[in-house]
DNA sequence: AAAATAAAAGATAAATTTGTCTTTTATTGA
DNA sequence: TCAATAAAAGACAAATTTATCTTTTATTTT
């Protein structure tokens, strides 16, 4: 569905909108602990989705990743689109170059209505929203 | 959501079904034609699938890749899974080592409808039903 | 000002996926 | 039996994804 550097950075992001809610900032360690990946590898996509303004980060000793009040009203659906594009959510399943409704591919009806589910989920999942689920056991981010 | 090599398994076997009515056989060169997908790359994959017993090939003059009777009872679902593996099917979509009901991602249930609903489909999509969509410019598997 | 901390940046490497090329084997038909 | 055809098989190569390691820069605390 995702690739894998796609499913390090929503758990990530989740992972940091969960724990950083008073202004806290989080560390790449503690995240890579918290979501299970490779540290040095979801440095360089905490990284990138920083320079694309999904997250915030700051420097030096008491330094980490945060989300601030605008980044709150982005959806997981921005950063699934800012790592994996929007393939996912427009794309042909059977990865004809474009999906075309006067031109589709023999299960074109039954994929985009999965694509638009896809898309509507995760339009709706905004960051602001993941609150303390984790800190209550309610939803997991590692196994 | 599938793989490149998922996606012209696919094409290759619905071009294969809706091309080879007849008992007549097609080779690689014409399926890589008509689905738009590097010859020999395709000649890989269908042997695979051919080992796993999806579909049907004979060698020599007059040879080339078919579907038996039996083969036409297998659904896309079944090519999926011989070639991606059913992680598309029962796998987490955020990527944790495995689904879980009792410890669920933050996108467990919903993801759990989706993944429903690609297998459903699929199975539903049995290879014997894709008969002359192609031939009637109903369907494409190529752009 | 200096030391400590943590992300940014850059280089490199491993692994996997995707794609190509060549040789071999089976089948057909002349 | 021989030549032609087409898949099978195997070796190899390019590209992309995933991952690691080192150095630099910014920030804080002492
Ligand atoms: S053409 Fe394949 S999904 Fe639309
Ligand atoms: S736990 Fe993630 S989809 Fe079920």
């Amino acid at each position: 569905m995702f690739s894998k550097t796609c499913e390090y950075a929503v758990r990530a992001v989740i992972y940091i909108a969960q724990t950083s809610k008073h202004d806290e900032k989080v560390s790449i360690k503690e995240i890579a602990k918290g979501i299970d990946a490779p540290e040095h590898f979801i440095g360089k996509i905490l990284q990138d989705l920083g320079k694309k303004g999904l997250i915030q980060s700051l420097k030096g000793p008491k330094g980490g990743f945060y989300l601030d009040a605008s980044s709150r009203k982005y959806s997981l659906a921005d950063v699934v689109k800012a790592v994996d594009g929007d393939k996912i959510f427009y794309g042909c399943g059977l990865g004809l170059s474009q999906c075309s409704e006067a031109q589709p591919c023999p299960l074109h009806h039954e994929f985009k209505k999965i694509r638009n589910d896809i898309h509507r989920i995760l339009k709706k999942a905004k960051l602001g929203e993941f609150n303390d689920q984790l800190e209550q056991h309610l939803a997991f981010l590692r196994r």
